[in-house]
DNA sequence: TCATAATGTATCAAAACGATATATCAAATT
DNA sequence: AATTTGATATATCGTTTTGATACATTATGA
């Protein structure tokens, strides 16, 4: 009926290595996976929620008196159990909304011009996260450790990606310029 | 304030080829862009019905009588400007959501069999989506239609971003076979 | 003939987005 | 020493989008 909400496997999932707040989820979608995933407080915290009321995890205060008000989430066996069934669930939709190829489909209505800038704006903003990738992989296999494996593959996942799209960029400024 | 309705740039392009039901703009959002857009009946409706408000569109009814109730939405001059600012604004969000990369980030709660497993799904799914999208190239360049141009460079965009994720589905699989 | 697939408009609950509110604490600036 | 800035932290709000469903008509075809 409903469709079941994704950002609860991205937390378990996240919750799966450590106990986090809200707040630290925030970053770790912000930052590790933020190339092909993303998500918002407006979406974290109503989770959270809901989730612990459902007994998928458990929330509990930063012991650190004197600290702010702080709560940390714990996930539970049943919690596992969800995220391991998501995992094993064979079906995934990748969902992606390139405005850039919008623009692109629609550029008839004007001029080749403003198609080759934003192309340029595409590439440039490609070539900045492309570097940021290469020093991820540059860290990650400087060492090979068995747990960020999985990271290094995601990692490669963007760097192969990314790669393309600049070879993409070049043949498109190639054939506007023809 | 509110994020604009991103719904609205997708049908006014749309229109600005030719005029549309809301039906026909579903089924072109399915088929020619659907690789990298996606939109539901749930958001087109209200969206034609705010921007004819708006005036950026303008509906009648089709003419042909005995057929059956059918609403086409022809773009007004408004609606071209609005297109048109979109446009040149070079501000582009590319909005990606892998959700084969998160059960991949994921991996470790599993074994490697079932991210092995999850990686040939995707790598299957995406060989469909290669052969449908050089089906398209083929015909787009056996006629070279000036009118087809941009439609040709979203195309190419696919098969290069689609070539490389299979490079990276051969990676993989080798990576986690060592 | 009768099923079922495609066409067509429309709405609804749930989910996600992006902005904002509120407040504390550490670090940098004046 | 006082002040400003930026990071930390929780939470909600209005808007947009999704995915499902409802409902009805017309075409296809077994």
């Amino acid at each position: 009926m409903a469709k079941d909400r994704k950002i609860d496997v991205v937390i378990l999932g996240l919750l799966s290595h450590e106990d986090l707040t809200g707040y630290d989820i925030k970053k770790r979608i912000d930052s590790a996976i933020s190339f092909f995933w993303k998500g918002s407080f407006g979406s974290i915290y109503p989770a959270l929620s809901a989730m612990e009321e459902a007994g998928q995890i458990r929330s509990y205060k930063a012991d650190d008196s004197g600290s702010r008000e702080k709560i940390l989430y714990h996930i539970t066996k049943k919690g596992t159990a969800v995220l391991k069934r998501w995992i094993n669930d064979e079906q995934a939709s990748n969902e992606l909304k390139y405005e850039t190829l919008l623009k692109l489909y629609f550029g008839g209505v004007e001029g080749a011009e403003t198609t080759m800038h934003n192309i340029e704006v595409f590439e440039s903003d490609i070539k900045n996260g492309l570097e940021v990738l290469k020093m991820y992989e540059k860290n990650l296999k400087k060492e090979p450790d068995n747990d960020h494996k999985y990271f290094l593959l995601t990692v490669m996942f963007g760097i192969e990606t990314y790669e393309a799209y600049l070879r993409w960029c070049a043949k498109a400024k190639k054939m506007l310029k023809a």
